[in-house]
DNA sequence: CTGTTAGCGCATTCAG
DNA sequence: CTGAATGCGCTAACAG
């Protein structure tokens, strides 16, 4: 039914081994031997089955990228960047070469789908695995992660970490790109505070990620480093450390119910940061669900710059994350393409975008 | 080095073929056998090998969803819906039992990707692809799908559509789930007609897709049916029909450069309706940045409903598409989970959404 | 440069 | 209910 190897052989009178060496391209072939084989795939319409060709070769041409969340560009951005480095422009015949099939997985956040989804790709024997985003800090979640990415290493998977931190004992890690997350956040705080802010709400992100942790201790670095929280170094004691804080879900929805919360708290808060620029447009929209004006009554940050944030009205003031580039660095990296830093580790810049929704608070 | 099937039967002290049974689950086995299998597995941290396993059963457990841009949420969300319904919800033990491996393959809009994609998807013999969002209308990329798509489904390969219209000759095609775009379309433009907007400016997608063309044909029919393009039966010869449609690809940009087009064309516009939310988002700045007010000067209008649509300011005027809903059927059609609908092909109805971008236009 | 020979690891006949 | 035998389609040594 379905034509194989050695239907082509047969076709184009040559040893199915010959077949093989000009599909895969790896070896010297007769270049009129290597015209009348691919004539006769061709003619015959034959596709190489993967699974054959794995289990011969013991490797395989999937690559697997894990995002958190599909439907966030935060995401999508880095996963389309990873994709096409790895992907390859096609050759717009269609027939796929030598291709890798970048393929992208989405774990909801979920740990259990994460250690999943890696298995999943452990058991099709996995070219690569790019894992992005920040990861959760649940030390059993950590170990178990740990060990299975040096299973998968074990195997010959390479592994790159993009937008995560390295993980204690993540030897198995050919490279971690990291997000400079609290340098961002302490940036875009100092700008807030030189502006004239002193009561800053801050909406976080999910506990126990190091995404939210970072941005967060960011945050109160530059709180404190400007005597917000006490001049005496008594640091993340103070009651406003908690009270101005809010954890959520990266979403709107989550930007929204914890910016009420927040002026609930604090009816004087002057400005709001939120943990990413999603959550940033739902606090956007609490606040002027209250009446209240931006920047002129409560000033707005966020973190990324999404596509989006600069359409907005006013435009977002934000830290910009080179998330394109640092895709495609991860698909390099994930197809050996490119060395990887010194140490395995790179610390990806980010950097503050001041735009219209962030002002000196009123006087008074 | 790596554990095989041989290993946990010795183990196990029975034979492969019963390790293989357990493992599969689709076949009687006695209690106990079972039990020291999977102990076995587990204390061997044995892993199936999927290429080994595909081919000797002749199919895998992949299964694609190929996406126009996967840093657009309009797919992401679809593809993470339609994932979580093939995925599974997982075990929490990150064990990986008979689940399948959903995928999302990002074709960035182009036909030759889309094709490699299903032909990297046909070598893996997947379960299944889900091809989701509008479709090139050139002829030659049809034909070329019909066939390929004609081979997979020969091959064992279920085929869904989501978001996208049936194609001729897509016999192969198990069920179609098509978005009311002309509908929606038009409903759009009638709400903006009933204001009073008379002379309506068209940001519209690129050319050769069939969502771009249902979306301004809705349009047109609503803008003919009022008779603003003439009371005869005219039709699409009107001038304003190419004047004040300008096409551009689904992003902010294409709708900031369309709009300020679009408004030096005709400075007398009061209304613009973009192709989807994310050009809206686009259209609003560029009229923002000519100094006039949305919606008391300009009104907004966008398509798909995106989760940020409601947070901008003013809030989004658009058409609410179930994308989640229709991903998660997709996912179920898929799975084989659900039965198709009569003939295979379900339109699924479009919500106008009025909100704040949308007013009458100001008098004189 | 090309053909021959062996498996890769598993699912599935068949017997028992 | 379980075991033994066979082959899925291809790649990778080896020879030539």
């Amino acid at each position: 039914m379905t034509v194989t190897l050695a239907d082509v052989a047969a076709r184009a009178r040559v040893s199915p081994a010959t077949v093989s060496r000009v599909l895969n391209g790896n070896y010297p072939v007769a270049a009129s031997t290597r015209e009348r084989v691919l004539r006769a795939v061709d003619d015959l319409d034959y596709v190489l089955n993967g699974p054959a060709s794995s289990l011969a070769a013991a490797t395989s041409d999937l690559v697997g990228i894990l995002v958190n969340d599909i439907a966030d560009p935060f995401f999508g951005i880095m996963a389309g960047a990873a994709q096409s480095e790895i992907g390859g422009p096609g050759d717009g015949s269609g027939r796929a070469g030598g291709e890798k099939l970048a393929v992208v997985c989405n774990t909801g956040g979920s740990p259990a789908r994460e250690l999943t989804y890696l298995t999943l790709l452990q058991r099709q024997r996995a070219a690569a695995v790019v894992l992005t985003g920040g990861a959760l800090e649940d030390p059993v979640h950590q170990a178990a992660m740990s060990a299975k990415l040096a299973k998968l290493a074990d195997a010959g998977t390479r592994i790159v970490f993009c937008g995560r931190p390295p993980i204690p004992g993540g030897d198995a890690v050919a490279a971690s790109l990291a997000f400079d997350n609290r340098g961002g956040g302490r940036r875009l705080t100092e700008h807030l505070i030189s502006l004239g802010h002193r009561r800053i709400g801050y909406v976080a992100g999910p506990r126990e990620r190091t995404t939210t942790r970072h941005r967060l201790e960011g945050h109160r670095e530059a709180m404190r480093a400007a005597g917000l929280y006490g001049e005496e170094g008594g640091a993340d004691t103070h009651p406003d450390v908690e009270r101005l804080t809010v954890h959520g879900p990266y979403d709107r929805r989550s930007g929204y119910e914890a910016t009420l919360e927040l002026l609930r708290r604090d009816p004087g808060v002057t400005a709001i940061v939120a943990a990413n620029d999603t959550v940033a447009l739902g606090a956007g929209a609490a606040i002027r669900d209250q009446g209240l004006r931006i920047p002129q009554d409560v000033s707005v940050a966020g973190f990324d710059d999404l596509p989006f944030s600069v359409d907005a009205a006013p435009a977002l003031t934000t830290v910009r994350l080179p998330l394109f580039e640092a895709g495609a660095r991860a698909g390099r990296l994930a197809m050996g393409k490119e060395t990887p830093p010194p140490g395995g580790i790179a610390t990806i810049a980010a950097e503050l975008m001041v735009r219209g929704s962030t002002a000196p608070p009123r006087v008074g």
